[in-house]
DNA sequence: GATGAATGAGGATTCATTCAT
DNA sequence: CATGAATGAATCCTCATTCAT
């Protein structure tokens, strides 16, 4: 007779309030969502929530890490190469089989999305606790494609940027009004105009 | 010796408020910003903004009515053609300098495309004030572009929506890091691959 | 081919203002009540409505006093007493016939009925602009009333405070449910119970 | 030794918030107190305040509750009947003795009787919030007061509409001018001209 | 591990009023 | 005679956070 625990463990209940939070913060950003909203979402109270994490801020960054993580696992993670710089080795295919895998993923996965084009332009602004974090990850993410495009297109930055707006586009034109167009399809499309397959 | 008056006329002050606010509501976005910081930015105090406007929902809806007056007689109203219906008459070319002349204005106004991203992504949420002014907005882009391009490409739905997410995710791009990437010279290059031009 | 002026004179504008004040302040009371909301029901700004009083507590002020002179001219001018005074020489049914007089003419006016209902408890309170007005009102009333009732019953002092007690209560019973109750009918009783007619 | 704490529990720090309303509302009504002057009143802060009834309104609808509940608790609870029905089948001595015994309770509680004069006359406007809860009320205790008369005296609605305007009349001249007439004394001359007992 | 109490700061908005026009 | 601009004070309420329980 397995009694219904009424406490969670300690990281069972991080974990909840995290994924409660994601789309949360995704709808209203971190300036526009308060502790409430998700103390509700989670059926705990404002200092039941923030007993876990001690401020509004620490949830973001709580946030921003298990989204980080749980991407790098679904994506990354199933491919055969140990980390970016190794994708160097591989060819073009590859690199196109590993984004559209990544857009597959994010397709069935709005809420990261949202999230991640939320706090992307929410953190432009200087104040905003995740500043530092987007500015970095942008920067690196074009140096790594930059690299894994180097030696396979003619101007591999700007290719890498090509590939990373068509992303970032699609993302915010499929949240916009999903129904209207086939984000994957869509992408497949964009990808073969930018990065031409040799036939 | 002309005296310098304390009291504008409405219509200016109204102009000097709505300027003011785009820079703000794109940094905070509309939950984010407060009519108070508004006000500091304007020399005047929260009353006296909401003078003019009546609510802080009012004065978005007048930041975008603002914008979107702004930007039509800035590219639209310079261009040859009478509406968008009329444009399916011209040529691909014709229709890649209108896209250019936007996107050079634009590089000109990152606070105006700024303000853009942050409340096309934050008016996703059903309760924002903005929800139905973008969603329709989209809608109606989509459908122009389309419309725009038939005739003149194999698929003119996704044709436009290829256009649309160059162009939104050169935007994020850009304003995320414009010391990395050219935008003019960069939607260029994209859109010669998205349209090539017949040679 | 009279013209309608745009501008009325002085003293009339003041009147409808003052008519218009009577309802509002009537709901509302002295503190619930917003320049604004008259200004509205005038059709007026609010700095034209001050402009004609110069603040909210001499809008009162000249509410309370055109009530006072509306009431006398309609009931007690109609009438052959020159004062309250000359009323002691008269008998018994001259002073139920004055109060019936009054009692009628309230019926027909609601609003005067509530306006007095509110601003008589509201202003209990010492700070109230109409405190004082209201004590002295009161107090002259009762000593009024007794002195008409002097040597007509046994003890005038009680047998005025009941009359007095019978109109308030009826005049408040009414205005909460002015269906369930006949104003007029329920004061004929009642004052027959207390000033009994001798048969 | 004990230890007065500063954090008092639910319960007692609602009453003493209640108590502390019920002067404060009978003398500037539900829309001129202020959330504040209660605060001040409990020494609390206005969120302090707020954390225990949500809104303006919860306050007001909480004082009504207490109230009812303490006159009933007071008056009604020490008498052998059990409800009002059941007071059909008592005689006209005991009718007067009930109301006796509230009247005389009320006179040791002013500020009761403030409130409810106060808020009787506020809730007639509509947007009032204890609108309903006071047309209902007076509608009862017509109805309550018509029945327990009935057989009593020739026509009971008649009767009990007297008996409450005695009641509501005599609370009003009462607190205008407390000085200036004996309430209980006053009451019962009144009810013996209005319900005469067989002698 | 979680809750209720309490607070200081700040949110938008309304208000009465003054001033310039 | 009336209006629009502007303001300081006060409105209710929400916020993130701390403390005691």
């Amino acid at each position: 007779m397995a009694k219904e625990p009424k406490q969670l463990r300690l990281a069972d209940r991080r974990q909840l309030i995290i994924e409660a939070a994601i789309p949360i913060n995704g709808q209203r950003g971190y300036y526009g969502f308060s502790i409430k909203s998700l103390a509700v979402a989670c059926a705990l109270t404002v200092p039941g929530v923030l007993h876990h994490f001690g401020s509004k801020e620490a949830i973001l960054m709580a946030v921003l890490d298990y989204r980080e993580r749980r991407e790098f696992e679904a994506v990354w993670q199933g491919l055969p190469f140990r980390d970016a710089v190794e994708l160097e080795k591989y060819g073009l295919a590859e690199f196109k089989r590993l984004m559209h895998e990544t857009v597959a993923h994010s397709s069935q996965h709005p809420e990261i999305l949202r999230l991640g084009s939320m706090l992307r332009i929410e953190s432009l602004y200087p104040g905003h606790p995740a500043y530092t974090f987007f500015r970095d990850r942008n920067r690196r993410a074009l140096r790594t494609f930059t690299h894994m495009l180097n030696g396979k297109v003619e101007d591999p930055r700007i290719a890498a940027a090509a590939v990373m707006a068509l992303m970032l586009g699609l993302e915010a034109l499929w949240l916009g009004n999903p129904e209207m167009i086939d984000f994957v399809a869509q992408w497949d499309h964009g990808i073969e105009k930018i990065l031409p397959s040799i036939t």
